[in-house]
DNA sequence: GTGCCCTGGTGATGGTGATCACAGGTACAA
DNA sequence: TTGTACCTGTGATCACCATCACCAGGGCAC
């Protein structure tokens, strides 16, 4: 069998990208068999829309491969990506707890594949399993940090400059150097990143050319080179 | 025994906000004696702290008399409101559940009262209690989604007429009227209303001339009547 | 090749709201 | 009453950024 987009198609996702905070690892034996029955695989294209914002709660995804964007919009098409969700993340989990309509739209940002589990079995099963039930807790409260540090930034940090400051500097995180640089693989266009920080392509464009001006960053075909997070501390510095 | 600042002290607070989401309500007799075991009940006066950002997590606080503002500041000294807490709110959660520090202080408004129920044996009462946690975990994803409604406040309303319009409406559906006005009593300075909006007290300050002049609303000593919803609901339209 | 669409760069312009400044009002205590 | 501290209203100014407009490069299909 072939993978399609070019994937290994993995036999047992849930398990597969081992994470720390992983939400579904590490179950004891019958919980694991229990989630496998009632979970399923599927592969999508780049584009394909996990779930859409207003939609009811079907279940969650668990992302296993790809990267996905979760956004949301006004009805005069501004939109906001509040995440970029990568394998491990599980999509969905807010709503499907609360019973709310999706809040977001996940979109994949390029192939990949995802379980999925329903909604009903999920409760389900929650209940029967106390300590998982007070993982989701975990996990819950924090995605309720993530969303809350979107606050701090759109509410508190007013400049485009110092947003995109913040930006790079999460960036730059991933990729510790022993160096004050950092080097990112820069899959966004400007119109994302705009969506990120809240601005207009156009800004994005002049942020880059600034910051480029001012030794802050550089780039290398589509590598992102970060010179001087001191500098970008300095700019965000709230 | 008098109670001080004109409250009456209530014996078993706990149960006396009776909500239909209350956390702590409708509980097995042993898991509520277990509780009233270990909450602890104080009063406090206006302006007292019940947190403060950044502090680690000691417990929760159950607001049984009082309103208070929850608030998060920049180095610099700006300052948002992120939410205004009523008798039967559970406070800092989030910040006991996750173990990390709270995320926004918590400032009593007036005059009030509140449970107190340590993180430890807390937590030891949620494994305990499985049914409990996934309530727990319910209310956390209503945290969550208030916290989303927030930044699509602050990221897609761009003007702060519209946030306005948004923050007179939300008021005035919890007083719903025969005809389209209703009638709150504004407890809230300027300088607080720009800081759940995210502008400044001489922007908020216009605000109210406009509005009044466009017969939007109208204020007689303290009291705030909304004269016109759906036209207040255009300027919003997001 | 040619044409098309998406992305990125950049100038010109204008509106909006932050900022500063100051004056009047109100509540409360001495 | 005076004083003080805090709120509220309003004018003037100005930086910033959204918006519009246009062009250039690159990938891709045909």
């Amino acid at each position: 069998m072939r993978a399609p987009y070019g994937l290994n198609i993995l036999d047992n996702c849930l398990t597969c990208p081992v994470r720390e905070e992983h939400l579904f690892c590490n179950l004891s034996v019958q919980a694991g068999q229990r989630l496998n029955e009632i979970k399923s695989t599927a592969v999508y294209p780049k584009g394909a829309m996990l779930f859409i914002e207003g939609q009811q709660p079907r279940g969650v995804f668990v992302l296993c491969a790809g990267k996905a964007k979760l956004s949301t919009s006004s009805r005069e098409g501004k939109t906001i990506i509040t995440k970029l969700s990568e394998s491990g993340d599980v999509l969905g989990l807010n709503s499907v707890v609360s019973n709310r309509p999706y809040e977001v739209t996940a979109e994949m940002m390029e192939p990949g594949q995802a379980n999925f589990i329903p909604r009903e079995p999920l409760l389900q099963f929650l209940k029967d399993n106390g300590e998982v039930a007070l993982r989701v807790a975990e996990q819950l409260s924090r995605n309720y940090y993530t969303a809350y540090e979107e606050i701090r930034t759109l509410g508190l940090s007013s400049s485009p400059s110092e947003k995109f400051a913040k930006l790079l500097l999460s960036w730059s995180t991933k990729t510790p150097q022993t160096d004050g640089s950092a080097q990112v693989k820069l899959t966004l266009t400007h119109e994302e990143i705009a969506e990120i920080i809240g601005t207009t392509r156009e800004t994005v464009s002049r942020l880059f050319s600034e910051f480029k001006k001012k030794q802050l960053l550089q780039l290398k075909g589509s590598t992102l080179v970060i010179r001087n997070r001191t500098a970008l501390e300095k700019i965000v510095q709230s």
